[in-house]
RNA sequence: GGAGAGAUAUCGAAGUGGUCAUAACGAGGCGGUCUUGAAAACCGUUUGCCCACCCGGGCACGUGGGUUCGAAUCCCACUCUCUCCGCCA
């Protein structure tokens, strides 16, 4: 969400920043916002000096009643009365325009970085570095679940029944590889000096609007039936609102968490056939990490971010590559955002397992987390959000990268403690 | 799930319809006086948000409504915390 003032004063920024976008259906609420905007300072201006002379004449009748003038004491009523109407008019009024401007400024997208490509959707992202080599190996790679079968580490079918189609059952060892890459990712991030937190997994309905666009919202969160609580689609959900109407000490920043949870999407949309087994699920678990940082810094910390995940992926022989979300494909509340996919020998190609995001001031501005600095002014935060590793997607790009051409699947030195001591899986 | 108690500033806490609401009182923080320095003592200062160029004004006592000329105070709903009971990993 942008700061009103700074769209009374930059309009034309925010309308070419809407057209970068490719959403010009929403250009119009530009100026539309900025009239209502002077229709509910007006109102309240006159509500305020209403208020003010009704207060003061309170005053008086109290001061009245005191001394017994019961007659004086009515006539003053009578005064206050005159500009009842008029006030309560004037209060709704000035409720009504400031719930539309709250209205349109939450869809008003936040500026983009000047460094964000324009392009209209996915196809433009562009690709900025790749970090190790993508070996196609001379057998056949499998699809993953194939994989995991051999292994007897997925029933699809089982889950199908239980919880419908989207959900999985992991197994044995193909279950304990993915606990230990998420107790992995945990212990990495740790040695990063990361702070480990394990929240809520249920956040409410103002905490959700709080940390994402209604478009997010609608196509990714479940909501509990009869309450107001919705399970979350990534801890950084409740990461985020874990800093809910706070004020920090400007020295206390900045705040690194890395957090665990299980995450729960919809994923309304149609999926390819690239995405049967495990790459698009309605639950998974994902080691994130978040940080609330001042302003100047969080350009800083975008870069420190992703390459956390680049290093786990490497330090896991995995080849990756960072693509750069261009700025249509760009969340509404993202200032930058880059993804980090891992290479499938399979299918030729990288595909998605992160993705890195800068939300500048636009998550604190809704949540109102502020800071507080030595001379005692305040200021919004900046957030910012990374993936770590979010299995089982990321098994696939494990099983497909360390599988053996006897069949065996490799586990990276890192991850052996983790896995009992074992060097191939079904060991 | 049931019963009870509670929510006021950085913390503790008073106020139960007006002239004690920026909010008593105590503590803490900050500045100062005193001191070789410190402590003590004393003096001063210390919430957030909105509108306004300024002067200034408004709102907020958990949250949202209501009653009233006027609400921290009365009424309704909700949230959270604590205690006890029940249930449970």
């Amino acid at each position: 969400m942008l700061d009103i003032k700074f769209l009374r004063e930059n309009p034309e920024i925010v309308k070419q920043n809407i057209k970068n976008k490719f959403q010009d259906e929403k250009l119009p609420l530009v100026d539309k916002v900025i009239e209502l905007d002077a229709s509910a300072r007006k109102a309240q201006q006159e509500a305020d000096n209403l208020r003010a002379s009704r207060k003061k004449i309170s005053k008086e009748i109290g001061a009245l009643m005191a001394q017994g003038k019961k007659e004086e004491a009515e006539a003053k009523k009578e005064e206050v009365n005159k500009n009842a109407a008029r006030l309560e008019e004037l209060s709704i009024q000035e409720k009504e325009f400031q719930e539309k401007v709250k209205e349109i400024m939450m869809v008003i997208p936040n500026i983009i970085d000047p460094s964000v490509p324009i392009g209209k959707d996915d196809s433009e992202n562009v690709e900025i570095e790749k970090f190790g080599e993508p070996v196609v190996p001379n057998f056949e790679i499998p699809y993953h679940t194939a994989i995991m079968e051999k292994f007897n580490g997925i029933d699809i079918d089982a889950a199908g029944k239980v919880a419908g189609n989207g959900f999985y059952y992991l197994i044995g060892d193909i279950a304990r590889l993915h606990s230990a890459i998420i107790s992995y990712a945990r212990d990495f991030m740790i040695d990063k000096g990361f702070t480990y937190c394990i929240p809520p997994f249920m956040i409410r309905s103002n905490v959700v609007t709080g940390v994402m666009s209604f478009a997010e919202m609608d196509s990714m969160m479940y909501k509990i039936e009869g309450e107001d609580l919705y399970l979350i689609g990534t801890s950084e959900h409740s990461m985020i609102g874990k800093f809910i109407d706070t004020i920090v000490e400007e020295k206390e920043l900045p705040k690194t968490l890395t957090s665990y949870s299980p995450c729960f999407r919809k994923e309304k949309g149609a999926h390819g056939i690239e995405e049967r087994g495990v790459y698009r699920i309605h639950q998974f678990e994902k080691q994130e990490m978040i940080v609330v940082c001042k302003p100047e810094e969080s350009p800083f910390w975008f870069e420190n971010l992703w390459k956390n995940t680049v290093a786990l992926f490497r330090s896991l022989d995995i080849p990756v590559r960072t693509l750069e979300c261009c700025s249509g494909d760009l969340a509404d509340l993202k200032v930058k955002s880059i993804d980090v996919e891992a290479w499938s020998p399979r299918q030729k190609k990288y595909f998605e397992v992160g993705s890195c995001s800068n939300l500048g001031d636009a998550q604190a501005r809704r949540l109102q987390i502020r800071v507080r600095k030595e001379d005692g002014s305040k200021y919004f935060a900046h957030t910012l959000n990374n993936t770590v590793v979010a299995p089982p997607r990321m098994l696939i790009a494990f099983l497909e990268n360390n599988l053996m051409e006897d069949g065996n699947v490799r586990i990276p030195e890192v991850l052996r403690p983790y896995m009992g001591g074992k060097e191939f899986l079904g060991q």
